[in-house]
DNA sequence: GCCAACGTTGGC
DNA sequence: GCCAACGTTGGC
């Protein structure tokens, strides 16, 4: 668990692409959250985000959706080297180089825990606040407050439900 | 594979 | 600056 972080997030990955498990064979267990092209979800990472802030890592789009473990914020912001490469996925054309248009932060592993599920998210009151919750929210990266932190720990410390 | 939600694009 | 069309996300 980080002592003391300023602020907590949820952050989505697709296991496929990057798991819990990936995270923590990654060198220094630490991994660029590169391919963000979303505003809202950049400008979390490049205005908001400090280094030792909280993450819940989901693994979102596969079999068990859910909140796979505990990560940190490695460090601040910087350019995101594939919106400039022709060859990746996250290519984007319109990004001028002198003016970076997508960024991201590192994200380091703290702890795997249980998979607490979404199923059995949706059943806690305590966390139905969560904006990962709300219908039809696409948001990849989003605010999670200290109650609903704490609650999550909670969650992750008893069996599951 | 379906489909609802919603962000982005582009014509006007 | 409106808004319809389109593309993507992501649970089911």
């Amino acid at each position: 668990m980080p002592s003391a972080p300023g602020q907590f997030w949820l952050m989505k990955s697709e296991p496929g692409e990057c798991s819990i498990d990936d995270l923590g064979h990654a060198p220094q267990q630490t991994v660029p959250w590169i391919g963000v092209r979303n505003y809202q979800a950049r400008n979390f990472m490049r205005d908001a985000m400090r280094p030792g802030d909280g993450v819940l890592f989901y693994h979102s789009s596969c079999a068990e959706p859910g909140i796979a473990g505990l990560a940190e914020v490695a460090g601040p912001a910087y350019p995101d080297a594939t919106q400039f490469d022709p060859a990746s996925a996250y290519h984007d054309p319109k990004s001028d180089p002198a003016a970076p248009r997508w960024c991201h932060v590192d994200v380091r592993l703290v702890a795997k825990t249980r998979l607490l599920s979404l199923r059995e998210m949706r059943l806690c009151p305590a966390l139905s606040s969560m904006l990962v919750l709300k219908p039809g929210n696409r948001l990849s990266i989003t605010p999670v407050s200290a109650a609903e932190w704490s609650a999550v720990a909670a969650l992750l410390n008893s069996p599951a439900a």
